[in-house]
DNA sequence: CTGAAAGCGCTTACAG
DNA sequence: CTGAAAGCGCTTACAG
């Protein structure tokens, strides 16, 4: 029923190998017999079989793609990078989630001992990276959209993430604030702590320097954000601007400043981190430390295409810049 | 190097078609060598390789799955929801997108003929089901997470968008609401149809009617709500409510109001349509025709899966319900 | 330039 | 209960 490489060999009048060597454009073909054998071809509408020319030859044309859930905003720029360099390329991408826990993790190592996939693309998994390290030893190609693992060796695509804190810092300073709140994401995250050492060493260099009980540990969460404001207010800290390691708890911290009576920016200057879509529909609009996700996915989509090529491992993460974006809640000065 | 199931018969001193039983738990295997065979699959650390597999029994266990852009907020959710459901059968998803417009297409249909996956799920594509029509004549499973095409009989799944439009109004006319702008998205999508349907019956058969010149047509992006919510203050119609076709333009429609001066929900209630993550976070909070979209992912993957496993399509399309989420744009009477 | 044959790693009747 | 063999649809040396 569907039309194979011997239909194609029978109706040209030639074998299977020939065939097989026009599609691949490989060895030598006369000109006349590849012009045969391409009409055939489309005439019949031939498609080679994906699973079959993947096990003759050894490599499926797929990658695949582990990320935390999809619920985090700027995860969906990031897969809608890797997405397009991946379908550039005439690949096709797998996605998996470890949305379920252990049960996807589970799932996820029987598709890659399948060899199910080519190359794999890594997105900050929760609980650290120790799952992947053995699939890179055992020569799958691995490519982190991390920098925690930059002592492994593991290539990977990041961004200046200790500069966006400079960035925010030198900001507020320009703003002549003096008396930040610092709301973090987890510190295990290796991002986290680049963009509170880069505000910090900015605070240190160029303004009044930072007081630790300035910083509060929040989770990327909308309510951590909320809540790390109101515990301030509540301890009587003095604040001026808010400085959050994203934009959800960017927003949370809006809604709490606004609850509490407290004008922003005049009151309290806020900048938050990523600028997803949503950061530009708040109340007022969020000033926040771009990263350029969806350059971010397509980064580490290339590099894996190209590891996966047999090219070079790169020496280096691949690094991509972070740009203050200024709106209404931290303006210009 | 990789083991294979000839390694796996060799040391176990049985035949490939035997471990190929105990794999596969097919036909009567003694006791015995199952066991010695298990042992051996777990000491080699055998797994099967999922393109022989799929070459050999002429499936491949993936499923594909075609989107429009990422970008859109509700598709992240719709596609966790079906990553779960593929993931917990055990199955893998290939994800494609319409991005890039013609040339993602032109790989999308290579991929399908090369039979890379058993089935396919489509999420409202922007230029209609065209494509996919002729994939589903061939034989291909095909779900659809929209319900233009159910008069094609293709099996999709969709949400009750009508009754959402009657809750919208109802709602409004609770509040003695009786001059409600309606901002729709592009009239193509029968989801926007049967939205302002619903909205308009319900504000014949319980209020005053609905005129037609209280009808905007955006596009589902924020500035369209903006837009409309401006062009209609400049064209002097008095408005004390907004009903959004989707949140991010109602959002939109806030912040024009907030322009114009206009208080939310004081002097406009507002409504939007999905409850997207960020439908909390607006000012006022947004009041909204909450979609399933998570469910609605999970059910459109689980009905794909049984259409490929042999099961019967159904019948008419699967319908989930939408309900109203009161938050402070539109608030309780 | 071209073809016959072996091989990729499985599954599945068919015999026994 | 078990094995030998053919077949899934390609690619790739190896001959010619």
């Amino acid at each position: 029923m569907r039309v194979t490489i011997a239909d194609v060999a029978r109706t040209a009048g030639v074998s299977k190998s020939t065939v097989s060597r026009v599609l691949n454009a490989k060895g030598e073909v006369d000109a006349g017999t590849a012009e045969r054998v391409r009409e055939v071809i489309a005439r019949l509408g031939y498609v080679p079989s994906s699973r079959a020319v993947g096990l003759a030859r050894g490599s499926s044309r797929t990658v695949g793609m582990l990320a935390p859930s999809l619920a985090w905003p700027w995860m969906a720029e990031v897969l809608q990078g890797a997405v397009d360099a991946v379908e550039a390329a005439g690949y096709g991408l797998l996605l998996f989630t470890c949305n379920r826990g252990r049960e996807s993790m589970a799932l996820f190592a029987e598709q890659v001992s399948a060899r199910a996939f080519d190359g794999l693309l890594v997105v900050e998994p929760e609980d650290g990276i120790g799952a992947v390290v053995p699939l890179r030893r055992a020569g799958l190609p691995v490519v982190l959209v991390d920098d925690r693992a930059r002592h492994l060796s593991f290539p990977s695509v990041t961004t200046t993430n200790g500069l966006g804190g400079e960035l925010a810092a030198r900001h507020l300073l320009a703003l002549d604030r003096r008396a930040p709140l610092v709301i973090t994401g987890p510190p295990r995250f290796g991002c986290v702590r680049e963009r509170l050492e880069g505000f910090v060493r900015a605070f240190e260099a160029h303004g009044p320097g930072h007081d630790p009980r300035r910083t509060a540990e929040g989770d990327f969460t909308e309510r951590s954000g909320e809540e790390a404001v109101e515990k301030a207010l509540a301890d009587g800290l003095d604040i001026d601007a808010v400085f959050a390691h994203n934009d959800l708890s960017a927003a949370g911290a809006l809604r709490a400043l606004r609850a509490a009576g407290r004008r922003v920016p005049e009151d309290v200057a806020v900048i938050g981190f990523d600028d997803i879509p949503f950061a530009a529909f708040t109340d007022p609009p969020l000033t926040t430390v771009r990263q350029p996700l969806r350059e971010v996915g397509e980064a580490a989509a290339n590099l894996l295409l190209a590891l996966v090529g047999g090219g070079p491992p790169p020496g280096s993460p691949v690094v991509l810049p972070t740009e203050l974006v200024v709106r209404d809640s931290a303006p210009h000065p």
